[in-house]
DNA sequence: CGTCAGGTTTTCCACGTTGTAAAAAGTGCG
DNA sequence: CGCACTTTTTACAACGTGGAAAACCTGACG
C-alpha cells in the first residue's frame, strides 16, 4: 500500500502516535517536533488511509443517496445540491439509482452497502411501508420525496396536494374548463401521483368542472416518452382537453411534443402545467409553467437531518419537514409576453 | 459497531476464521459446520464489514467518476452507464462533479479522497497537461472525453474533428451557405471546442463557404443559457446565418429558444445541429439533429480500462480508444416529415 | 498398531489508524 | 537538589477481516 504513519515515524525519528497527533492537530506537540514530523510527511507525501481511520472510528464519512433516475434532471439537480451541501460538512456522497424498482429500493434501504456508509437518503417510488418496518440495518435513513409512510423515519416532502391544487387552480383561473391529468398510476393510494391527482380532483370538483376517468391519463413511468404516449392515447380516445396538468416536467415535455405533432398550439389550444421546475422547462419553443419545489431547501434539510442523527440524536422521534414550493408561470399557460 | 465475525463465531461455537471461511465460500468446511455457522449468521443478521475487508485487502472496490456537471444530461447519462456497468463488475462508483474548474479537477486527479478508492475516471475541461505530469497519486486514472493530453494516461475520446466535419457537411449538403459555430472558447488550442471548431472550419473552407470570426460565437460555459445568449449576440451583431452548429445539445437548445423568440423558424430560416444526443433532443417542438457519441461504449471502455489497470496491468503503455459516433438527423435540419 | 495423507479447523498475525493510559521529559519552587 | 506538577511522547490494544501456516482430526495402509 502507500506511505503509512509508520514510514513517517521512522523517518522523523518519533513514534507512530506522535505522527498521528501531528496529523490530527493534537495540542501538546512541541513546535520543533511538529516541524520535523511535518517535513517527513511532506517529503514522503504521506496521506492518511481513510479506510483504516474509518475502521478505527466506526464511521466512514460517507452517506449514500439513492434516487430513481439520475437521468431525470430533477433528481440530477437534487443530487447536485446534496453533494454540494454535504461536501461543506465534510461528508462524501455515494450516489445511486434504483430505477424506481421496489427490489432495488429495498436493497438500498437495507443498506446492502451499509457497512461502508454512515447513513442513507432515499427517494422512493415503489417502496412499501412494510419494507421499512422490516428494515434491519441500523444506519439512519431519511426519506425524501413525496410518498407518505407511517414507519418512523425522518421524512422530507412538500405538500403535494396543496401544490397540485395551486397548479390546477391556476388553470381554472385562466379560464380552462376541460383540464386533463397526465401521469396517474395504478394502485398504491399513498403514492405521490395520487396526492397530485387528489389536488387536481379537489379543485375540479370545487370549480364544478369534470374530473372523470376519461380525463385521467395513466402512465407507466415518468419519462418524456411516457408523457408523449399518454397524451396521444388521450387524444385518440376523443378527448379534447383545453389544459393538461402533468405529474412532472418530463411528462409535460412529452405532452407538449405530442400536442405539437397533432397541430395543437400551446397555450392557445391547450395549456400545460408541469411539476419540478427542471432547467429544461425554461427553454424550448414554449417555456413551461410548473410547480417548483425548493430543491435546495430539500437537499439541505435531508442532509442536515441525517447528520443530526449521526451526531447522536438516535432516538428522538422522527421529524417531518415540508419545504415550500412556488408556481412559476411561463408561456405554456400565459402565452408569450 | 454491528455484528462481527466474532459474534457469529461465539454463537456457532467455532473460531472466527471458520466463520470467515464460510462467508467466503472456502471449500474445506464440513456441511454440518457450514450449516451451523450459516444459521448463526442468519440469526444474528451478520453482514461483512467492508471497511475492514478493504483495509485487509488493500482494495476498496470503489472507483470514482468526476464529470463537470451532473445537471448536464450528457454527463448524467454517461454516469448512469458507468454506474451500471461497474455494478455488474462488483464495483461501486463514487460520483463527483468538478464544475469544470481546474482546481477541482486537479484535486480530483490528485485523489484527494484517493485512499478510499481504487481508481479514477475523470472527464476534464480545464485541466492542463502539466497538472497531469505533476500528479502524485498512484491510483490509476482514466481520462474521458475529448481533450488531448500528452501525459501518459489511458484516454477515451471520439474523433471530434471527424464528428464535427460530419455535422458541418450535413448542413452544407442540405444547402446552407452561412453556417455559424456556437460554443467556441478562448485560448487552449487543445480543448474540445477547438477540435469541433476545426472540423467546422475545414468543411467550410473546402466548400468555399465563409468561416470568419463573425460567424463564431464564443460562450463562457456549456449551458442552455450560454447558447441562448450567444445566439442573441450573434443576431444582434447583424449576422443572419442560415444554420448554426452548436458545441453541444444544451447550447443548441438555448440557441433554438433565442431563434424562436426572434421569430426565426427552425429549420426553415435556420437549421440547427447539436452534439451529444441527450434525451431532451428527441423532444421539444422541433427535435434536434445531433452528433451522437456512443455513450454506452464510452462508459464501458472507461470502466474496463480502469479495472484492467487495477487487475495488474500497471505498467503497460497507456491506451487510447476512439469509440464511434453517428449523426442523427431530426427536424432541426430536415423539417417535420 | 503406527504412520501418513488429506481434509478440516484453529492460531497467529498484519492491514493503518486512534483512544487510553502510562511513561518520560520538562518546569517551577522551596 | 528533590519534589510536585505539567507538558510531551510513547507503548499497547483494538477496530474486523483474511492469508499463512500450524494443529487437529479421520481413515487407509503397511
Amino acid at each position: 500500500m502507500g506511505i503509512s504513519l509508520k514510514d513517517v515515524a521512522q523517518r522523523a525519528g518519533v513514534s507512530i502516535k506522535t505522527v498521528s497527533n501531528v496529523v490530527n492537530g493534537y495540542r501538546h506537540v512541541t513546535p520543533q517536533t511538529r516541524q520535523r514530523v511535518q517535513r517527513a510527511i511532506d517529503e514522503l507525501g504521506y496521506r492518511p488511509n481513510l479506510t483504516a481511520r474509518h475502521l478505527r472510528k466506526g464511521r466512514t464519512g460517507m452517506i449514500a443517496l439513492a434516487v430513481p433516475e439520475l437521468t431525470n434532471p430533477y433528481f440530477a439537480e437534487l443530487a447536485d445540491a446534496v453533494i454540494e451541501h454535504a461536501a461543506g460538512l465534510d461528508y462524501i456522497v455515494l450516489l445511486d439509482h434504483t430505477g424506481g424498482r421496489r427490489d432495488q429500493e429495498v436493497l438500498f434501504a437495507q443498506g446492502f452497502r451499509a457497512r461502508v456508509i454512515d447513513g442513507l437518503i432515499l427517494s422512493p417510488i415503489e417502496l412499501e411501508n412494510e419494507d421499512l418496518l422490516a428494515r434491519e440495518s441500523d444506519a439512519p435513513l431519511v426519506l425524501l420525496g413525496e410518498r407518505e409512510y407511517s414507519a418512523p423515519y425522518d421524512h422530507i416532502a412538500i405538500d403535494n396536494v396543496a401544490a397540485a391544487r395551486t397548479a390546477a387552480a391556476h388553470l381554472v383561473e385562466i379560464g380552462r374548463r376541460r383540464v386533463a391529468f397526465v401521469g396517474a398510476r395504478h394502485g398504491r393510494a399513498r403514492a405521490t401521483a395520487h396526492l397530485r391527482l387528489r389536488g387536481w380532483r379537489e379543485v375540479m370538483g370545487e370549480s364544478g368542472l369534470p374530473s372523470d376517468d376519461a380525463l385521467i391519463a395513466v402512465t407507466d413511468g415518468y419519462s418524456r416518452e411516457d408523457g408523449a404516449q399518454a397524451v396521444a392515447r388521450l387524444l385518440d380516445s376523443g378527448q379534447r382537453p383545453d389544459a393538461v396538468f402533468c405529474y412532472n416536467d418530463l411528462i409535460a415535455v412529452g405532452a407538449m411534443r405530442t400536442l405539437a405533432e397533432r397541430g395543437l398550439r400551446v397555450p392557445d389550444d391547450v395549456a400545460v402545467v408541469g411539476f419540478d421546475d427542471i432547467e429544461e422547462s425554461r427553454y424550448g419553443a414554449t417555456t413551461l409553467t410548473t410547480v417548483a419545489p425548493h430543491k435546495r431547501a430539500i437537499a439541505r434539510a435531508a442532509t442536515d437531518m441525517l447528520l443530526d442523527r449521526l451526531a447522536g440524536e438516535a432516538d428522538t422521534p422522527p421529524r417531518r419537514i415540508q419545504p415550500g414550493f412556488a408556481l412559476i408561470t411561463r408561456e405554456s399557460t400565459v402565452g408569450r409576453p
